[in-house]
DNA sequence: TAGGCGTTCTTTACATCGTAAAGATTCATG
DNA sequence: CATGAATCTTTACGATGTAAAGAACGCCTA
């Protein structure tokens, strides 16, 4: 028998999408340990287990918001790549023929770390493959885009089998700063430098030679 | 009325030490997620709630194991700066009149990334500030010590302030590679490499020039 | 258009977890 | 030897992930 007298429909219509976003606000708000399915759902307005015909399990539901943020990072590389070089700059280049890929290598160094701090949570999520399904298509897919778009990292090729080691070598420096700036880990360091400003920092701490 | 008659007696004597033995041989096994306080006092034998004397909160028994982490980092690092260079380079360091400094500075970061590749999952622990509790003393302490021992990543001084960028570039170097490989992010990228070896492959990572 | 089927969502249930509180036991200190 | 502090157990409670069964809905087909 059908007693629903209420406004709100049994089925939600976008659920999963609905779901996604509450997982991303729990997540920018609580950080990774307040992202529950039932705390997803709460906030959705649903009943506690309505997530699981989308996502089944909890790993499920982690592993779709990586996956959209894979998208985003690799739109963001992308985007960072092909906006380069900005306006301003190109009469400075064509006038003193400076080298246009290495800046622009650093340009989507910039946004890779950009895009860490900005989504800080969602980026310490996106790289612990323990908490993840890596069999998920989206993921997969996503997660190589993304990988693809890291090559614009190396502003240009290296003779030799040099060139994987020369990218291991860019990525893990914007990583590594990245995942040390969000833990809060370069306090101390900062403290001590001449710019005040994180990314004034970051970007000093990216230009010094090794 | 005393009813024990079994030969364990009702207290340890050495509980602490005991859960955080257990503690680290939960986290090798099952990663950072298979480390509860239930589990752990399961593991050593005791009621439920034995931690909680002794380390209170969950918070509080991860971050006693991340202190003993900082512990041995900071013991790596510098045992790695002490024993440079080693034996069998000394003759070719004092007829090359070759630099000592940089290369024991290479020491550090290879020590650096041994510890982690030995203890990923500890590793993974000392770092995620949200998971730990830096009011604890022995945390404190021992973070203080691994980040004095960091020090030894920068062979030698720099003009004006941009030592702290110096270090925060060299550390975010060294520390991207390593959490990169913890959490295998590197598999494709190894695969296009000259060497097989990971440990191999990170040290040509690490010489790359940026 | 009516019936049936798969999908979506709810309800119920259960094991496990962190943690609080109170009691039992032992140690240490006077 | 007595008293209090520290250690450990027992009990209890709310929250979580997940499995299973049932209700409501959309859709396809006869």
């Amino acid at each position: 028998m059908d007693v629903r007298t209420d406004a709100t429909p049994y089925h939600h219509g976008d659920l999963a999408n609905a779901l996604l976003q509450a997982a991303r606000d729990l997540l920018e708000e609580g950080g990774l340990e307040a992202l529950s399915l039932r705390g997803v759902t709460r906030r959705a307005g649903v009943s506690a287990t309505a997530a699981v015909p989308h996502f089944g399990t909890l790993s499920g539901l982690r592993s779709a918001l990586a996956a959209r943020g894979y998208d985003e990072l690799a739109d963001a590389l992308t985007r960072a790549r092909e906006n380069f070089p900005p306006a301003e700059l190109s009469a400075q280049r064509e006038s003193s023929g400076g080298r246009q890929y290495p800046t622009a290598a650093q340009a989507v160094g910039n946004a890779y770390i950009a895009f860490a701090l900005a989504n800080p949570d969602l980026f310490q999520l996106m790289f612990r493959n323990a908490l993840l399904d890596h069999d998920r298509a989206d993921l997969a897919a996503a997660a190589g885009r993304a990988f693809e778009a890291l090559r614009l990292l190396s502003g240009h090729e290296v003779p030799g089998g040099a060139q994987a080691a020369r990218m291991a070598g860019l990525w893990g420096r914007v990583h590594g700063l990245a995942v040390l700036a969000i833990d809060g880990m370069l306090g101390p360091l900062l403290k001590g430098a001449e710019s005040a400003s994180l990314t004034g920092f970051l970007q000093a701490a990216l230009e010094a030679a090794g």
